[in-house]
Parts: C-alpha cells; sequence; structure tokens
DNA sequence: TAGATTGTTAATCGATTAACAATC
DNA sequence: TAGATTGTTAATCGATTAACAATC
C-alpha cells in the first residue's frame, strides 16, 4: 500500500535488504526470492519483511515472491540511492582518512568530494585523490559543488562548531562520527556514529553473559555437593 | 528500582549520558545535575532520562537533582567499564587501522591487545605498537591474552569466516564493521556498525526533505501566479 | 513552609509478529 | 486444482511521555 508513511524503523531495515539482494544477485541465479530466504538472509522475521515491502507498494506476486532485480531497483530509489548527492568530510585524522577511502560510500553512489580540516600538517596533503582545504573554505566549496551532505570525523570539540558550519554553508544532512552530540535547527537531518558507544553497549550485554556464566557455575558447584 | 531488566533502549542511551555527564564534569563546576539538564545535553526528553535512571536504582535526589559523580560511577560499573575487556582486532585496512588507533576505544577502558589479517602485506607490520599477526594464530593468542571481545574490520566477503574463528576460539561478544551480516550461535553477542548503512539512511531523508522543499517551491509559485 | 525535582503511574504511541484470507 | 506465498489484519509487546504524588 502506496502513501503511508515509510515508519523509521523500517528505514533502517531497507539497506539491510538491499545488501542481501545484491549479494544475491550476485552470488545465486535466483531470479524471485520469498520473504522466507530473503528474512533468514537480512537476519530478521519473515512477517517484518512483508511488512516493510508493502510500504514500498505490492511488488511481489502471491505464490511466487518478489523479483529480486526489481525490487532492488524499488529500495535504491526509495532510498534516494538513484541520485548523486555530493559530500565534505571535515576532519583529517586516522578515521577521516579510513572514510575518504571507504568503498562502501561509492559503491552505493555517494561521492566524498572535497576534504577540509584546519591544521596546517594536514591541509594541502592528498588522500583518496583529493587535496585537503583549509575548513574557511567549507562555505565557498558547498556552493560550487552541490554539496549537500556533510560528514564530521573531528575529535568531539570541535563537531558542534563545524556542524554550524555546515549549516551556514546550506547543508541539510549531516553524518557525525565524532563522540559528542551535535544540535541543529530542526530541518537538518544528523545521524551519528559512534565506534565507541557500540562497542560500550557491547561491554554491557559481555558482562551480563558473564554473569550469567558465572552464576550458572556456582549452581553447578552447589549442586555437586549436594550430591557428594 | 533495581532488579527490573534494563531495556535495550536505555541501554543504548547509557553512553550517550556517561558522556553528556563527563562533558559536564570537566567544563562546568556543578556537582549535581537535573533531569533536565542532563536530557537538554544528550539531546532527548526529560521524563525518558529519569526514567531510564530508574533502572539503575534511586540514585537521585528529589528537588536537587543527580550527584555527577556519584552518577558516573554508577552508569560506568552497569556498562561494565569498570573492568577490563581485552580485544582482537581483524583486517587491518584503512578502517581497521584507523580502529586501532581510536582514542574513543582506550578513553573508556577497551584494549586492544592484538591485531590479526591473512595477507603477507600486513601481517608482520606495526600498527599503534601492535605486530599484525597472521589469523591463524588467532585461537592461540584469544586463550593467551583472555581475550573476550572480537572486532570485525574485514572486507565482507571475510567476515562470516572470521566470526566463526572467534566462536571457535570462545569469544562471546563480536563487533562487526564488515558490511555484512553474519550469522552466530546463540549466545554470542554481535553488534553491527556499517558505515555506509547510516549514510544510505540519511540519504531518504535528505531525499524526503528535498521532495518537501520542492513541493513548497511550487505551491509558492502556484499561490504567486494566482495573484498575478 | 515553599519551591524544586525525582520516581512512578498510566495513557499513548509505534513496532513486532502470528495468523490467515487473497491470489498467483 | 493444490501448493505456495504474499499482503493485511489484529493481537501483543515494548518504548515514550505527560502528569503528578512523593519528598528533598
Amino acid at each position: 500500500m502506496r502513501n503511508r508513511p515509510i515508519p523509521e524503523a523500517t528505514v533502517a531495515r531497507l539497506p539491510i535488504y538491499l545488501r542481501s539482494l545484491l549479494d544475491m544477485a550476485e552470488t545465486t541465479g535466483e531470479l524471485t526470492v520469498s520473504s522466507e530466504e530473503l528474512a533468514r538472509r537480512a537476519g530478521v522475521n519473515a512477517a517484518k519483511v512483508r511488512k516493510d515491502l508493502s510500504y514500498l507498494g505490492s511488488y511481489g506476486t502471491r505464490g511466487v515472491g518478489y523479483d529480486v532485480e526489481y525490487l532492488l531497483y524499488q529500495i535504491t530509489r526509495e532510498l534516494g540511492l538513484t541520485q548523486d548527492w555530493p559530500a565534505a568530510l571535515v576532519g583529517i585524522g586516522n578515521l577521516g582518512r579510513a572514510l575518504a577511502s571507504y568503498k562502501g560510500f561509492s559503491e552505493r553512489g555517494f561521492r566524498i568530494s572535497a576534504l577540509f580540516d584546519v591544521s596546517d600538517d594536514v591541509v594541502g596533503t592528498e588522500t583518496g585523490g583529493l587535496t585537503v582545504r583549509h575548513l574557511d573554505e567549507l562555505k565557498e566549496v558547498v556552493a560550487e559543488d552541490n554539496i549537500c551532505i556533510g560528514i564530521i570525523s573531528t575529535p568531539p570539540n570541535s563537531a558542534q562548531e563545524v556542524a554550524e558550519r555546515f549549516v551556514d554553508a546550506g547543508v541539510k544532512s549531516i553524518l557525525n562520527f565524532a563522540p559528542s552530540v551535535v544540535n541543529v535547527p530542526p530541518d537538518v537531518n544528523v545521524r551519528k556514529v559512534d565506534l565507541s558507544i557500540e562497542l560500550q553497549i557491547l561491554s554491557f550485554y559481555q558482562q551480563r553473559t558473564q554473569a550469567i556464566a558465572t552464576a550458572r557455575e556456582a549452581n553447578r558447584r552447589l549442586g555437586a555437593q549436594g550430591q557428594g
């Protein structure tokens, strides 16, 4: 059913389906895929797959499944990946350099068209075929290159200022890799990736797992004692 | 109230509160913080802050707020950051090197104690003070160094195999930076960070924002025409 | 005591999922 | 027609948030 607004949770899963489908298209010869199979590959529930895909439209065939190529196209279009979104990257440290040459971006049609930093040690050097420019040139370059996505990979203290410069330059979408929250006007989309946060969450569950294992071990010993 | 299981959504926000509190402790002299202030800094709703913190225990004082240092300690403990969790990193490309020297990890008490790869070009080289070892040594090193967190930053095709090696070596927590889903036994915790996925979601919202702006512009012109 | 702010309740909202009629 | 699989409904579950009594 078209024209219902697509729920956030569904949008967040579309890239996962996309990758699973691309993987299928490359490795198997299958022309169609069932919700069951796609769910298995994406690691989710089959009912969820069908519900998610129903937000894009009725692209499946009952008794058959979904046409792989057609579904690929629809998801790509829905995500806006058929369009060109030039991006600028600010903060050329270790992470910035990794991002500048990250294949996953170009494979999905994203093009990083300018790099910025403030350090004299970095400005003027080359990374991934681009010369690093000074942050002061940001506004000018955004206008020239039609940049609409800003990527921040600075230290935490600089992230807010960089975000404000992006906003000032008219950029409406920001991807924030810095380990701090940035505040922007409500018409600007920000998404945050924090490598350390994910590790902290993992630590929580690791601790819980270990606590359970320890408790089980204690129970086992108690049981053995009772029997001995 | 203690001993309710902490909801996933709350666990995911604890690292954000932690960072806000650390930031406060450094920059302001305030000894206490209200849910209102913490919410503002973390970018969430104040009721949500109070509810989240109530899962850890009643650590606030009515009419006063939360003791910053005490709350910091409780969150740190809850997340398991008071313990040492040695980690191993597999896949020493651009991203792997960035992760190996990422400050955000060591600042939170995580220690990457071994690096692995399979390429002869990389094995034996040094990054961040560690010599890269061959993946075949993984099991042995995991046992020796008591490694309990595995980090994957390989190309997508190798991720599943590396995950299986980690599982085989007894690692129960895996952080996956590779752009593919890995399947593991149910007793293993996996968290996934996909840099490209976040960018795709941003693209979706960018497209929507632009569509709205275009529609508004069209309306404006229509209005002007009607009046002209 | 008066003002401030927590901790908790309860209403609401959104996401998940089993079930099944529709239909290829 | 019989078997397979979608698209949708409805029940359920979990997360959010306003409101307010409790209490510093």
